[in-house]
DNA sequence: ATCGGCTATAGACTTCAGCG
DNA sequence: CGCTGAAGTCTATAGCCGAT
């Protein structure tokens, strides 16, 4: 159904779901790339407006993504799972809600969403659509390819920002591009300064100052997300002795976390931080600073 | 206050010998 | 061979204590 049916009206629509559906309509549109210019005509909405109310509707999309996810992690807190719960836990709920709000936000197809959040200057919806349009939606692609051609589908100082732009995204992760989850947030920040003698740590936008030993646990897990295949870390590796699941008992307790959140144990001895290397965010500077030859070593393999 | 050594206990899970 | 129960392993959670 178009434009044109929807204003007959034939449903017998409220003039506020129309508005609702002018909306849907104008967002569908800009997420596919239909030139602005084309919108403004279509819908009689100038592009700042559209701007906006792409940003609030990505933003109430968002809002409803971190609704879904604390709904998911209260259920599976609790016994009583009913249909509408599993709903909500569904994860291919969160991830659509996640996505959908990146796609209204930037205006791009869901495969573009990488790209656009690479915030490239001036890398716009239209020269994005091009860059889709020859297969070059992913980073590791662009990589791949030569400059010369990029220059021939993107104005050349936009071109040449762009190869930078993801030559730095790949030297500072060690797998390979296309394994890293644009989606990602920084959940875990190793802030590494000091107050009293205790390391601040953020945890999903939590402040949490750690004792020495428990902050040495944490960073060796963090080392290991880097290193190690799936990031597992033996506890022996941790520390020497018998005295890691006590350790880990209480670096949990100082983050306030519960067994198994969070801070994984294997059972066959390993341990491991649930994190994916994008969401965590080591400040180096702050730690070498801090000049403890431990806390170096461990900086200097990250 | 923090750390690390030692100890204990409950519970989940695995292994294995012995039995029918 | 499959089953069962005992023994063993591993973890989470603790407590106590002495050193710093």
């Amino acid at each position: 159904m178009g434009l044109k049916e929807l204003a007959g009206n034939n449903l017998g629509l409220t003039s506020l779901d129309l508005r609702k559906l002018k909306i849907c309509f104008l967002l569908a549109d800009r997420i596919e790339i239909v030139p602005t210019e084309t919108i403004e005509k279509k819908y009689n909405l100038r592009a700042g407006m559209i701007n906006q109310i792409a940003e609030q509707v990505s933003w109430l999309l968002e809002s409803a993504y971190k609704i879904s996810e604390l709904v998911s992690d209260m259920v599976n807190n609790s016994q009583h799972i009913t249909i509408l719960d599993h709903m909500l836990t569904n994860l291919e709920l969160k991830n659509f809600l996640k996505a959908l709000a990146l796609q209204v936000k930037f205006g791009v197809p869901k495969e573009a969403i990488g790209l656009a959040n690479l915030h490239v200057p001036n890398l716009g919806r239209v020269y994005i659509q091009r860059l889709v349009q020859n297969d070059l939606a992913q980073a590791e692609k662009i990589r791949q390819t030569d400059i010369e051609f990029l220059k021939k589908i993107l104005p050349e100082k936009i071109a040449l920002e762009l190869k930078q732009v993801v030559a730095e995204k790949s030297s500072t992760s060690s797998t390979p591009i296309q394994e890293v989850d644009f989606f990602a947030e920084v959940k875990l920040e190793i802030d590494g300064s000091t107050v009293k003698n205790r390391w601040k740590v953020v945890l999903n936008q939590i402040q949490h100052v750690l004792s020495y030993c428990s902050f040495k646990y944490l960073l060796k897990l963090v080392e290991a997300v880097y290193s190690k295949p799936e990031g597992w870390i033996h506890k022996l590796d941790l520390d020497e002795g018998d005295n890691q699941a006590k350790y880990i008992y209480r670096l949990r307790k100082e983050l306030s976390l519960k067994a198994e959140e969070v801070i994984e144990n294997n059972g066959a001895g390993s341990y491991r931080l649930n994190l994916k290397k994008e969401e965590v965010r080591v400040n180096k500077e702050n730690l070498v600073r801090m000049g403890e030859e431990e806390i170096k070593r461990l900086v200097g393999k990250l």
